[in-house]
DNA sequence: GATCAAAACGGACTGCGGTCCGCTTCTATT
DNA sequence: AATAGAAGCGGACCGCAGTCCGTTTTGATC
C-alpha cells in the first residue's frame, strides 16, 4: 500500500470543503510553531492536533502519517530547490556543461540538508518508498539525465542512485554533526566523486 | 547516549550469571523461531518475551532495543563475511590488488543483503548511530583503507562513506524488489563506480 | 429553506517500543 | 551453611503513531 496513494495531494483544482481547508491550515500553521518550539523530532501528532484545536483523526485524515505532515512541510523549500536546478540560473539551472551542474547540484543539496535536513529526516522514516517520494524520484532523473548529458553510458540509472546515496540527508547530517565534517569538505568530496563517474565515461 | 554502550556485548570472557546465559538462549531461539514464522517486521519485543517465557523488561535489559537483539541475531552472519574480507582468500581477502578486492567486496556484500537484507534493515531503524554500529564502521574502515592502498588519495574518508551508501540494504533491496534489478546488473553497476573512483586517482 | 448523501470530524481505542522499580536469584565470602 | 549485596528479573506502566466508528458539517438539489 503506498504512502502517496494515502494522502490526499492537493493540486488546487479539486474540490476542498471549508472546514478541511481552514483545519489544513490550522495544522499547517501548529506545526510550524511545534517545530520552532521543540524541533522536528519533538512534534507529536497528539500535541499537534491538541494545538490545533483538532481531533487526532483529522490530522490523520489530511497527511496520512507524521512522515506525511513532514513532506507537507517540506513543500515550499523542495519546490524552491526543484525550481532552481530544473530553471535557475547555470551552472546549477540548464546552460553549464553537464559535469558543472552536477557538482552545483551536490553542492547545493549539502546546503539544502544542512538547512533541512532534520525535517528531511523527518519525513524519511519508514520503508522502501522513501525513495519513491516524488521529490526523490525527480531528484534522481535529474541526476541521471545529466549523466547521460556527461556520456555517461554505464547503467546511468544505478549510477544516479549511487549519487543520490550520497546525498541522503541521514548520513550528511552524519557526517557534520559527529564526525564534525566541515560542509566544505563534503563537496570537495562530492565534486572528486562526480567528476571521477564522469571522466572514467 | 550510544546505542553501542548500551548493550551488554559479551566478549566472552566476564562473567555472566547462570540465569542470564540461560535466558539469552531462550530468547534467541524464540527470536529466530519467531522470525521464521512471521518474518523479522513481524516480530514484536512483547511476543517475544512471551514466546520465551521472560518478562519484557529482561528482553530490554538483554538487548537494549529491537535494533539490538537484530544486531545480536545477524552477528553470525557478519561474523562470517567480516572473517571473509578480512582473512579469506583473494580476490576478497588479501593478496589481491585492492582494485580487485573493492570489486569482490561489493559483490559479496551485494549477495549478503539479498540474503540477511530484512533483518539487516530492522537492526537499521532508528537515528544517526546506525553508522556508528561495529559492523558498519568495520567496513567503513576497509573500503577507506583500500582506497587507500588503491592510490586514491582525495579524502578516502569520505569517498568510502559514498561507497557505503551505495551498498545499504534499503536501496539494494528496493532496487531489487521494486524496481526488478537483477542482481548482476547491481554489481556490474558497483564495478563500475570502484572502478572510476580508483582509476581517477 | 428543507432535505440528504457524502465528506469531514474527533476522541476513545489498539498495539507497539521502551522504562521503572520492587522483588528474586545468584555467587563470592566467611 | 549463613549472609550480603550485586546482578538479574518481570510486568505494570508510559507515550507514541495510527485506526475505528458514531456524530457533525457541508453544500448540491429540489
Amino acid at each position: 500500500m503506498s504512502l502517496v496513494s494515502l494522502i490526499p495531494i492537493r493540486p488546487g483544482l479539486e474540490p476542498e470543503r471549508r472546514d478541511a481547508a481552514r483545519n489544513r491550515e490550522l495544522l499547517l500553521r501548529a506545526a510550524r510553531e511545534l517545530i520552532e518550539e521543540c524541533g522536528a523530532d519533538g512534534l507529536t501528532m497528539g500535541t499537534l492536533a491538541q494545538r490545533a484545536g483538532v481531533g487526532k483523526g483529522t490530522v490523520f485524515r489530511r497527511f496520512g502519517s507524521r512522515a506525511g505532515l513532514m513532506v507537507a512541510l517540506l513543500s515550499d523549500a523542495e519546490a524552491g530547490f526543484q525550481g532552481r536546478f530544473m530553471f535557475g540560473p547555470p551552472p546549477l539551472g540548464p546552460g553549464a556543461p553537464p559535469l558543472e551542474r552536477l557538482i552545483a547540484f551536490g553542492q547545493e543539496r549539502i546546503g539544502w540538508v544542512l538547512e533541512f535536513g532534520e525535517l528531511a529526516r523527518a519525513a524519511d522514516v519508514s520503508a522502501y518508498n522513501r525513495f519513491d517520494v516524488p521529490a526523490a524520484v525527480l531528484w534522481h532523473r535529474h541526476l541521471e539525465m545529466l549523466l547521460r548529458e556527461a556520456g555517461v553510458t554505464a547503467d546511468p540509472w544505478l549510477m544516479a542512485t549511487s549519487l543520490s546515496a550520497t546525498l541522503e540527508p541521514e548520513r550528511i547530517l552524519h557526517a557534520v554533526r559527529v564526525h564534525q565534517i566541515a560542509p566544505e569538505r563534503l563537496t570537495a568530496s562530492w565534486r572528486e566523486l562526480v567528476s571521477r563517474v564522469v571522466r572514467g565515461a
